[in-house]
DNA sequence: GGCCTAGATGTGAGCGTTAACATTGACCAG
DNA sequence: CTGGTCAATGTTAACGCTCACATCTAGGCC
């Protein structure tokens, strides 16, 4: 384990290696790439040189003459939120256990032009495949154009507009918050969904409606947030005034957030008079006033599967149209338990 | 703009580009490379054939000939956290505006072997440099025996270990934040402190420490978290039980959600019986119970300024030693308004 | 009109690696 | 003992690009 302190000089190549341990290139370039036939004993000789001259093989003339980078790309946006940020680290643990380079870049807007140049610059650096997190339905229809014969896993997008998809069950996620409110004795449940244009938001509207048909609950009215705290405390507001609602799902915990707190200033306690749940799972909620039931996706998971199917892409040409679906996971915490009282104050009776 | 659908054929190279233009590889290389003798008409010949043929320059052949990769890596940790997640964030950007890639890996430990094994990971994949999000001293330990040569820059990583330095005012922050809280009254603060091993931890309580003792305040007790919500709930039980606490300054957003938590069951009133402070400005704070004042850290700054360190690093081989500190801003919210009276059982007087 | 200069272009040689195809022995069966 | 097989190694030719240099115009000037 001789690392010689680099000198001034130009890195050692394989040649010098080859040199020093006095057989040719190739044998080198075998020991490297684990050829079956060299002996024992040079391997042995080369790899001493290779410490020796600490020599590190260089992947620009590897991927010229193999074509193969050691690189996949994923396309995030806004990868500040938890979601994507998760993902994107689960994705890169995946892909480094199978000995490649994760190459990222964030898009501002989720629509078109900027998926389009994301797209392109990946692939001007030679990527075998793309990961791309695509959340709204703008940004899967903006792959139908991606550079054809580009490996491509679609995460979060609907469809995927051709491509293999991976995505947790966000109406099954939905569902399950739903149906725990219900089973809580909430006679119905309010839902503060996400933007309109977001896939993960809609599925949530979707499970949400399910399960409050298949238990025969009223439908109120839907409300809209943007996934901010912000609009989590607009819409409580509204909620806090009206004394019929016992339950509210809200479609993430930042939103919750805002409800929660919206909730505490109107006087409306929680669980006592309304049942608060929640989506994602941020390590924060498990803090909020009160701890806040919600639905945790397992991200990690979500990243690994990508990272299968992308190889898969990469390794037989096929586009096996593949779908994974990570299941979510119902997490009970103190906003929901018991069953909510009446509200001290009930206007409309 | 005629963009073929790519047959079934392989892709174009510059020859096919040259041989459809009507002219040597040369030229077209010079186009690529706004070479500044080349005529407009055979400039816009040669792009119209690049158009057609939808030739793309092979990113590896061009590295193995100029050395330079394009690529710079990034090495993090658990990518997941506000102040990771929005460092990578402002460094992708300010990269990408460069015309670099970014390379991302993720640590899981922060000491030592992860690094290292990062590091020549990075070195193997021809990284023009790194930026390291190093804030643990074990993290810039680790770099003093880092591949010799690679450009480096380590953010919030106390002395750098030798390499350039990006770093918030942590000290800075936590003395605006302390003054903040003995000018609304509070006769002492109190402070919850990161992990020890942590830099930014040790800057903030240094902070805290000075601007105590410039204000002639006594020192109360030490208390220690781990960042996490979860112990700050349980420094906020201690607290809770002291009457003469006042005001809490809590090293990140994280715990003082905790702290929150933990005084709210205790009916402890924020901000009538105690202030508390945090730090961070995660996207959350504006939405705790009560919205929390903190100190904001421009992390986007620290990603643009990494950059530019980084590329001065990699254009004059000369190691600048330079030290970059963003300036740290304190916001004001409800948890820190009014000076805080009486606890209602005073003990001590 | 010849010569010099400079702009516009072409030619050839690498960059460091792997793939494909030799080449060399050693060992074994017939 | 001779031909064949196979393991271990070497040789040569790409891969697709840029660099250094060579070449060829067209002007400008004495």
């Amino acid at each position: 384990m001789t690392r010689k302190v680099s000198s001034a000089r130009r890195p050692a190549v394989m040649a010098d290696v080859a040199r020093l341990a006095g057989v040719s290139h190739q044998t080198v370039s075998r020991v490297l790439n684990r050829h079956p036939s060299v002996s024992p004993a040079t391997r042995t000789r080369v790899l001493a040189a290779i410490d020796e001259l600490d020599y590190r093989p260089n992947s620009a003339a590897r991927a010229l003459v193999t074509k193969r980078s050691k690189v996949i790309g994923v396309v995030s946006f806004d990868s500040t939120l938890f979601g994507p940020a998760s993902t994107l680290y689960g994705i890169e643990q995946a892909a480094r256990r199978a000995g490649y380079f994760v190459s990222v870049t964030s898009v501002k807007d989720l629509d078109g032009d900027d998926v389009q140049d994301a797209l392109e610059r990946l692939t001007r650096q030679s990527v075998e495949g793309v990961v791309i997190i695509a959340p709204q339905q703008a940004t899967v229809d903006a792959l139908r154009d991606a550079p054809a014969g580009l490996p491509l896993v679609v995460v979060e997008g609907g469809d995927g507009g051709g491509h293999p998809v991976v995505c947790v069950d966000q109406a099954e996620g939905a569902r399950l918050a739903t149906r725990h409110l219900l089973n809580q004795g909430a006679p119905t449940v309010w839902h503060i969904a996400g933007p309109a244009d977001w896939l993960e938001a809609q599925n949530r509207v979707r499970g949400w409606r399910a399960e409050l048909r298949s238990a025969g609950a009223e439908e109120p009215e839907l409300l809209r947030g943007d996934w901010s705290p912000a609009s989590g405390y607009a819409n409580g507001q509204l909620l806090a005034e009206r004394s019929d609602v016992r339950a509210v799902f809200v479609a993430n915990d930042q939103m919750a957030l805002g409800v929660l707190r919206a909730f505490h200033e109107r006087g409306v306690r929680v669980p006592t008079d309304v049942l608060v749940a929640g989506f994602d799972d941020i390590p924060e909620s498990a803090y909020f006033t009160p701890p806040l039931t919600t639905v945790r996706q397992d991200f990690d998971a979500v990243g690994r599967r990508s990272i299968d199917l992308l190889l898969h892409q990469i390794a037989s040409t096929s586009d096996p149209d593949a779908t994974a679906v990570v299941p979510p996971e119902l997490v009970i915490r103190q906003s929901t338990v018991g069953t909510p009282r009446n509200r001290r104050r009930r206007t409309l009776d």
